[in-house]
DNA sequence: AATGCGGGGAA
DNA sequence: TTCCCAGCATT
């Protein structure tokens, strides 16, 4: 580090920049901030919450989902005693739906362990599910008035600049620098004040880009700001780069009905509910686009994805020898990007019967709709469809509680990611 | 220390 | 396109 401090303002010393530092911030804060919903509240729970949502999440796409959520779970218990699936359909858009789960989680550690109580200290907050150090600082000080920091993306944007810290902020270095700075900054009067303004500036002032440093209450203490180089800071370490994965997708529809079903508990948007499908890492069968595949690899996934769930036998004969595929769509993660590609699989009603009636009469069922003949049905046919019909029913049953039949427009009802509107979109155009 | 985990807005 | 945003947990 410049161990001169530019030397052209002398108050810009850390001794000065104690005594000025919390003033000006707090005096900007007070006559500055913007009013947000979760601060007209005290409620800690309330303010666990908005913390949450607002993890990698902009205010603005956060305020009416905050306001959904705490109409709908407004306290710690009534959170923790709904399902999670009630839980991440309210959180159904927002993304980085482990959050939601964690903080569910974490309700029910409250219940379970700390009668239902907010806990106020740091460390403590430190052990509840989903709760890390930034929002057990931002709880503490904020709810509880403690004097701790709360070192988010906006408060390492300006402090980075503040001292024109060249090092990478992530590191483990960087944040016990930028944590040295802020104990000796931060005032025991309004702790959670000082953070909010801190924050409160990254997010309206000190912007990542086009700063307003010529309104800034800091201006005169920045380091970077003296040197004219406000933009060169934060240092960040590159990003990976995003791999590209084709996700072939089945609508299997029945009727009015679409399956869905619930994604595996652990990994990319777990326990939310999807279309079913699977991953290619390499399409070589598809180009960019377009309809009418033949029978090939493609197709096998398709029947595939049919005969798992116990639904051989019910596809319509046209789908026989091949099938028209949609898309391509793009849909982008943070960390990979999907190539959505789908095929449309109409089955035919008796599917009913299968599910829901035995054997016997489901072959009754079957004779009358016509697929049956009356005179070849011999008593080996009939030991073959009731063994298929075990089959099938096996299938269906392990499947029952992992997939449902949905009505187009009650999609709604659940927690369906983002990834899958195009889709949505584009049954309803036809 | 690196990786996985969404979604929307802005440049 | 890329980057950014009031991060956390796992490895």
């Amino acid at each position: 580090m410049d161990a001169s401090n530019g030397g052209s303002n002398g108050g810009s010393n850390d001794k000065a920049k104690k005594q000025s530092f919390p003033v000006l911030l707090l005096e900007w804060y007070a006559q500055g901030k913007r009013e947000l919903p979760w601060r007209k509240t005290g409620d800690p729970y309330a303010i666990w919450v908005s913390e949450v949502m607002l993890q990698q999440t902009q205010v603005k796409t956060v305020i009416p989902y905050y306001e959904r959520f705490l109409q709908r779970f407004p306290s710690v218990e009534q959170l923790g005693k709904a399902t999670l699936d009630e839980v991440l359909t309210e959180w159904r858009g927002l993304g980085y739906y482990s959050r939601a789960r964690r903080m569910w989680e974490g309700a029910n550690y409250l219940l379970d362990q700390r009668g239902g109580e907010m806990p106020k200290d740091y460390d403590i907050l430190l052990q509840v599910p989903g709760i890390g150090k930034y929002t057990a600082g931002a709880i503490a000080s904020i709810a509880f008035g403690q004097r701790v920091p709360a070192v988010d993306g906006n408060v390492l944007r300006v402090v980075s600049r503040i001292l024109a810290w060249s090092e990478p902020v992530e590191t483990v270095r960087s944040y016990r620098h930028f944590s040295t700075h802020l104990a000796m900054w931060q005032p025991a009067l309004q702790p959670g004040d000082f953070n909010q303004a801190l924050m409160e500036l990254g997010a309206m002032v000190c912007t990542p880009s086009k700063p307003m440093c010529e309104s800034c209450p800091l201006s005169q203490l920045c380091e970077a700001y003296s040197q004219d180089d406000v933009l060169f800071y934060p240092v960040k370490k590159p990003k990976a780069k995003r791999q590209i994965v084709t996700r072939l997708t089945f609508v299997l529809r029945r009727g009015d009905k679409l399956y869905l079903q619930k994604r595996p508990p652990q990994g990319l948007l777990a326990d939310l509910w999807e279309f079913p499908g699977v991953e290619l890492s390499q399409d070589n069968l598809l180009k960019d686009s377009l309809p009418k595949v033949e029978a090939g690899e493609l197709f096998n996934h398709f029947q595939k994805a049919v005969s798992e769930r116990g639904f051989d036998g019910w596809v319509k004969e046209q789908f026989e020898k091949s099938v028209t595929l949609h898309g391509p769509v793009w849909y982008t993660f943070s960390h990979r990007h999907w190539k959505i590609i789908w095929v449309i699989v109409d089955l035919l009603e008796p599917l009913v019967l299968v599910e829901k009636l035995k054997p016997r009469e489901c072959l009754d069922q079957i004779d009358q709709i016509g697929h049956i003949k009356q005179e070849g049905l011999e008593k080996n046919v009939l030991k073959e469809a009731s063994e298929q019909y075990q089959a099938d029913s096996k299938a269906v049953h392990r499947h029952e509680k992992h997939g449902d039949w949905i009505l187009l427009q009650d999609l709604g009802r659940i927690a369906l990611p983002v990834a899958f509107s195009a889709i949505i979109e584009d049954l309803t155009k036809i």
